[in-house]
DNA sequence: ATTAGCACTCGAGGTCAGAGAGTGCCAATA
DNA sequence: TATTGGCACTCTCTGACCTCGAGTGCTAAT
């Protein structure tokens, strides 16, 4: 059934007015902010219709009213204004991605940082990638009871560990190792690593102090790794700021659930269709979420890699400036880490930069 | 001045039994737990005495009496029983420390993790190293477009980076490249870095695709990082498990203070002389740990590296059992990254690893 | 279809009295 | 002299009750 007119108008009035204060509307407000020319007493008639249809509710018989879930979802598909950012906040995100960028080791961290105080909201940062496979390994000797073990993943990631002997090896050892490994074990997943390979690989090089152990279950360490999407919360605490969280057994509940990391992968399975996603109250799967909203979007790290950042909050959101804030985060983060996207603007450095470090101790 | 045995027991008791209900305790719950032969009258009497000496306070003339932070002080300091972990407490930090050592890369995080569970409070790691230098450049040729940066740390920890290059580099060049970084940039802290010598060194290796240059920027930025001493908070969510912080706003406050890092590396200036340092409210320094008491316990990351692992909560914390838990982790953890230590129990590798790895991209 | 008017409803916030917990003091006691 | 029972006093907490104001729903007039 189709809205008339005034009812769009008035159902907008509500929603906005009611994210601004978190207080119920009522009918005298509408009159005056929603400029139609009518009296509070035809808004009345309308508001009640309105709650009639499912898209309003009152606390109590004598309060304003306040948007229901399906209101909300009316409001996000059909009302609202697409929220233009302004210049300035264009430009935090464009200069706060530019500095981020440069230790991609921290993006998922960064990101997370940034939509959270960018909205005021908790925020999750989720970077999923397909399982990944060894593409090579190298050691590298460095005296004769130390080397490294580089790997470098199909994902054109690259991960180390620095390993110490108790007991002497030679560089032809370290050698031997490394031809049996990338012969062996590189393009292959970790469930495809056997007892039984390592076994050989011991015998093949003639280890007898494990090293070959040493270096596969390295490698089963950095495949497994590969698979589980790494996922945060920051700015938690915001939440706090929210009256509907004022009770702290509410504030509790639900700070609770989204710090558990596997509660945010979860969110993986959402489909965002390449754009933003919104998640209204009891739309929401979870039990902890349903009082909730979340925004979700999706940007793409390149290849089959997917990143997705996300914003929490009471279902007196607000939707159309975090959506607009979001969406432009996820386009300007695909833009940078794309596949065959050109260089991005704001990298000054003349070569590309895909890589990054760690530190390990 | 000195407690009669009689006054110690007393204000143990009502220490305790504040601790454990979070209400003033009155002089009849006292004669009934802290088995004196005396009535609450006589109780009394001690209670108002303890109170003149600073000891106690009243929230209001006829309310029981709750422990001022100097009663708490003398409670830490003389009174407590030091708190003797059960044989599955110590168990569990055991196995805990065990798995989690497997993946050293989120040593810090890990702790943070298994310390906040433990305690039921928010916990916050963090973990200190003196400035490192690069003790070691290998640069490893993929193809034409592609080099992989690893640089082993003076503090044994390594580092890498991907580089992508538009255009064609030669094994020669990459070779070097290996030798002059090698030859120049080992063994300097961050500030020994000059635009100067990334110029000679850009001379030396005939470099016109500015790759010194990509080279030197990442070493200073692991120099830079390697200052920075890495801090975070896990289970802030737990404040609000606390009945002192049920009220939002204070509960804002506090988790948005030791939500920031900065905040945190404060508390690096700590002294725990190899222990457990206790800080009660105005013991603090920062404003905003004024209400709240804070305990710390180092650990020894091997080398002049040390780790600070701490607990915040209401001034009315259980001290006993959290010190007796930060001090079984702390000691475990220093057993195991301890310098020339035995290979830790639980390890049950032939070889001690030292290392770990991590992922860019 | 709209509107003014009005009775009605309900929550927020204030006041008040009674209950309960705990104190401080005093006089009696060992 | 230290301890104790007794008792008046103080202060908070709770629930009952009230009033105020915002907002509704309905009706009759436009």
């Amino acid at each position: 059934m189709e809205l008339s007119e005034r009812k769009k108008k008035i159902l907008t009035a509500v929603v906005e007015e009611y994210i601004r204060t978190a207080e119920p509307v009522g009918s005298k407000t509408v009159a005056s902010t929603a400029k139609l020319g009518c009296s509070s007493a035809t808004i009345r008639n309308e508001l009640s219709e309105l709650a009639s249809m499912g898209y309003l509710e009152q606390p109590h018989t004598s309060a304003g009213r306040v948007p229901t879930p399906l209101g909300y979802r009316i409001y996000v598909n059909e009302l609202m204004e697409r929220h233009k950012l302004s210049l300035e906040e264009t430009e935090e995100i464009n200069r706060s991605l530019n500095e981020k960028l440069r230790e991609l080791d921290h993006l998922v961290s960064n990101v997370g940082a940034l939509a959270s105080s960018l909205t005021n909201y908790p925020a999750m940062a989720i970077a999923a990638s397909p399982p990944a496979t060894i593409s090579r390994f190298d050691l590298i000797y460095i005296d004769a009871n130390t080397f490294i073990i580089v790997a470098m993943m199909s994902n054109n990631t690259v991960r180390n560990k620095l390993v110490r002997l108790p007991v002497s090896v030679g560089q032809d050892m370290i050698q031997r190792l490394s031809s049996v490994f990338n012969a062996n074990f590189t393009g292959i997943t970790e469930d495809r690593i056997t007892p039984l390979m390592i076994r050989s690989a011991e015998r093949a090089v003639d280890d007898t102090m494990g090293l070959t152990g040493v270096i596969a279950s390295f490698a089963i360490e950095i495949l497994s790794d590969s698979q589980t999407a790494e996922a945060a919360v920051y700015g938690a605490n915001r939440l706090l700021s929210q009256p509907e969280y004022r009770d702290p057994d509410k504030a509790h509940a639900l700070m609770s659930y989204i710090s558990d990391a596997d509660h945010l992968r979860e969110l993986q399975l959402t489909d965002c269709g390449g754009g933003v996603r919104v998640l209204i109250g009891p739309e929401n799967v979870a039990e902890e979420l349903r009082d909730s909203s979340v925004v979700l979007a999706e940007y793409d790290m390149g290849g089959e890699a997917k990143g997705l950042i996300g914003v929490v909050g009471p279902t007196r959101m607000d939707y159309s400036s975090v959506a607009a804030k979001l969406s432009m985060i996820a386009e300007m983060l695909s833009m940078r880490l794309g596949n065959g996207a050109a260089p991005p603007p704001g990298l000054d450095n003349k070569l590309v930069i895909k890589g990054d470090s760690n530190e390990q101790q």
